[in-house]
RNA sequence: GGUCCCAUCGUCUAGUCCGGCCUAGGACGCAUGGUUCUCAUCCAUGUAACAGGGGUUCGAAUCCCCUUGGGACCGCCA
């Protein structure tokens, strides 16, 4: 990849059948990156031809997904707003006999397509009308199918796989269009990619097959052949193509879940490439952008790991700033019914800062500082460290109770509670005698941060409530 | 079934183009140990791979061939 400036354009194609789909979004984030980095334009193209499925709603939300994720587009396109350039090409091949009309119906075909298998023959279709004209009956139940006469191979250099190859009698007489005013996917892809100028063609490796009727399209209508830049797909933990019984495969089930957009477009890039500098995984956007390159593309596709994404959403979180993580967590708590009008933002601040090195997503934070907001509930037994006797456990919450009380509420800090309760948790022996029931008596939680880092955040008042509550269990 | 693509630890990958520096490196995961009870973080250590078979060569993870395995596509969807 030399070329740097000279009008390089890229675009991503979606077609609004669905939503945001992770391996759209990682087709995208290739394109971005490729854009970016070599100086060139990024083109959005609203694949909608296909009516029926096509609607309102999926655009909207693979344009916003997208934008989450920070993939800003320089040229937005609606397929469904430029028929008419598409019919005068289709027109164009009509009249140059390079396309005809093909009136066989659906079960013709399929029968065909059957006895082609049996056969052990390509399916593919080879037209009896490609020279023929219909009727004015026919015409209205025909599609409009590409005269391929070519023989031998077609190839093509793709940047990442090489020099492909394919024999282009395989391929048969195929559709370019539903009629003159419904272009099909093939054609329309040729003719858009043509229109705006796109120079290089970054797309999923799944359409390799599609590439040389786009190759011979290009021929027939006298296009230039842009660059092409097949990419790994992603997949699922079963080595198929990711889809959703996989998991979740939109993004803004990611993006709802907590997952953070830096870390999703630095795990998307991860996926298929990887910088030349071995080693490096956690980086910016614009780091990313800066050591893209095409020659360091995966030619094997990759799967979708979620357990190094959630490592990497941790660091993601772990690295924001306690008002920044606070503030990101709100909604999470406020959808549990845990934000009460009385709560201080310093309360929420503190409560929240504590779990930052423990959730994996923003969504975690709900039930992992549920404690902080209400009152923790738990078995009794769960307060006995060891072997240790109900007694024992008793007299101890008396004393930690005692020393507590003494506290005064303006010295009430990590770093006094700590001086004061450490040396008689010391005294037990087993410091654990001491320090588990409290932390359980404050918490309910078998797993939580430390006693100390939690009563100072609790206050004194609070504090003395949850001993008390703990030893009354165990009277 | 046809066509095309791919092949290093469980996963993401470095190394492959320009054979020796590879007793194959890093990261995630997992295991063990350390840091005030637990958990998490952090740190340390460990675990684990060149799909198989032939060549070529003094020497192959790296080059060639075959086999095997995996995937994608085969629509009047995109």
């Amino acid at each position: 990849m030399e070329n740097k400036s000279e009008n390089i354009k890229v675009r991503i194609a979606p077609s609004p059948t669905g939503a945001l789909h992770v391996g759209t979004a990682h087709t995208a984030l290739f394109n971005f990156l490729f854009a970016k980095h070599y100086g060139g334009r990024f083109v959005m193209r609203i694949e909608d031809t296909d009516k029926e499925r096509s609607e309102e709603k999926w655009e909207k939300d693979i344009l916003e997904n997208l934008k989450w994720l920070g993939l800003e587009w320089d040229e937005i396109y609606k397929q469904s707003e430029r028929t008419g350039i598409y019919t005068q090409y289709i027109e164009k091949l009509l009249q140059e006999k390079t396309a005809f009309y093909c009136w066989h119906t659906q079960e013709e075909l399929e029968q065909e397509r059957k006895a082609q298998a049996k056969k052990k023959e390509a399916p593919r279709h080879i037209c009896a009308y490609r020279d023929s004209a219909p009727d004015e009956n026919e015409i209205n139940t025909s599609i409009i199918r590409f005269k391929n006469t070519h023989t031998g191979k077609i190839s093509f250099e793709d940047a990442v796989k090489g020099k492909i190859s394919f024999t282009a009698e395989l391929l048969g007489d195929f559709s370019i269009a539903k009629n003159i005013s419904g272009p099909l996917y093939n054609f329309a892809v040729v003719v858009d990619d043509f229109e705006m100028k796109i120079t290089h063609v970054l797309r999923g490796e799944d359409h390799i097959p599609n590439t040389p009727k786009q190759i011979l399209l290009q021929r027939a209508l006298g296009f230039n052949k842009p660059e092409y830049i097949h990419i790994p797909l992603i997949l699922g933990a079963d080595r198929s193509k990711l889809s959703k019984r996989h998991g979740a495969t939109s993004v803004s089930t990611y993006a709802k879940s907590g997952y953070l957009p830096d870390t999703m477009f630095n795990f998307l890039s991860l996926l298929g490439w990887r910088p030349k500098e071995d080693g490096k995984e956690i980086m910016t956007s614009d780091q990313i952008i800066k050591e893209f390159a095409v020659e360091d593309i995966q030619k094997s596709p990759a799967i979708f790991d979620i357990e190094k994404l959630d490592w990497m959403n941790g660091q993601y979180l772990r690295k924001l700033d306690t008002g920044k993580f606070a503030e990101l967590c709100m909604p999470y708590l406020k959808e549990a019914g845990l934000l009460k009008e009385e709560l201080d933002t310093e309360f929420i601040k503190k409560a929240v800062s504590l779990e930052q090195t423990r959730v994996k997503k923003l969504e975690d934070i709900a039930e992992a500082t549920e404690f902080f907001f209400k009152e923790p509930q738990y078995e009794a037994p769960m307060l006995i460290w060891k072997q240790m006797t109900k007694e024992e456990l008793i007299n101890i919450l008396q004393n930690v109770r005692g020393i507590i009380k003494n506290i005064d509420e303006k010295s009430w800090n990590m770093e006094e509670l700590e001086k004061l309760i450490m040396p008689e948790a010391e005294e037990t022996g087993d410091r654990g005698k001491m320090l588990w029931p409290l932390r359980v008596a404050l918490t309910g939680k078998k797993a939580s941060p430390g006693p100390f880092e939690v009563m100072n955040v609790l206050g004194k008042e609070e504090v003395l409530k949850r001993i008390e509550a703990a030893i009354e269990k165990n009277k």
